[in-house]
DNA sequence: AATACAATTGAGAATCTTTCTCATTTGACG
DNA sequence: CGTCAAATGAGAAAGATTCTCAATTGTATT
């Protein structure tokens, strides 16, 4: 039940960049490969961090970027957090939604969707055309307790 | 179909506001009007401009104080738009979630909430107990075009 | 109504997050 | 290898939010 991480192969992403004409940098392979790495979101502190194990000197401006760049490329997710902090990881295949622990903030699973079949009959109930939704769930991983 | 306004009158906000041992203030108070005569999510500008209208001379701390006391006391609730502001606005009668305008950001209606059901089906598939849910509709307002 | 006290406020400093600028570097491609 | 636009690093800048502290003000009590 365990989400799958995209494991996309270097080359798997190296062609994702090249399509949309986006230099493949050793930055924005170190943000991907340090998200792909955790189990959990990572704030932009923790990521900077990790990134400049991997590649000193990589300034957080780039961190940055390079996560912009990679949402709009669909292979990471943002998520928001009730102090108003944003974690990023990457994105689950599919259309789901992360279900985030209470205690320890790590992301437990990511959930099926509900919505997709919900937003068509709230269209017809609201009379408005649901484009989008953002949602996330918040429970308790074993480690802190059931 | 239109959301009510918890239409709360002075006095039973004061009350709240006692139960809890907090002061009922003029800030706080305007801080509640504020968002009780607008029909869109506000921004914390709009409301610190709103609030000065009525009480020249409130400071942003203040209104940061009270929206956060607001919140807590389950008067008010809080959107995290895309670009990571935040916006506020009186909580809906019940539990139901916003729908936003992806153009102008108004908060166009509240639609009922359409997880509890799906909370308990989630938690036995998942076997982790959902405690909480974070969700927002995006679509397009009248104004907006559909 | 006057008093006492803790809660609240205003102002500005401080902190934190995110974006921007610009000179320099570097992938991609011929 | 040379070219050039795209990307980067560093630090400034802009915004959002929190903090500090002296002054003020609700509230409960007289």
């Amino acid at each position: 039940m365990k989400y799958k991480t995209s494991a996309k192969g270097k080359d798997g992403i190296r062609d994702i960049f090249h399509a949309r004409r986006l230099k493949c940098t050793p930055q924005r392979l170190s943000v991907f490969r340090v998200l792909e790495q955790s189990e959990t979101y990572l704030s932009i502190n923790s990521i900077h961090a990790k990134v400049k194990e991997l590649l000193p000197g990589t300034g957080l401006a780039t961190v940055y970027r390079s996560l912009e760049t990679l949402i709009d490329l669909g292979l990471v997710v943002k998520v928001h957090l009730e102090d108003g902090c944003h974690s990023y990881a990457v994105a689950p295949e599919g259309h789901r939604h992360p279900i985030v622990c209470t205690e320890c903030n790590k992301v437990i699973e990511f959930a099926e969707c509900p919505l997709d079949k919900i937003s068509e009959k709230l269209s017809k109930d609201t009379g408005i055309q649901i484009q989008n939704h953002f949602l996330q769930l918040f429970g308790k991983c074993r480690e802190c307790g059931a």
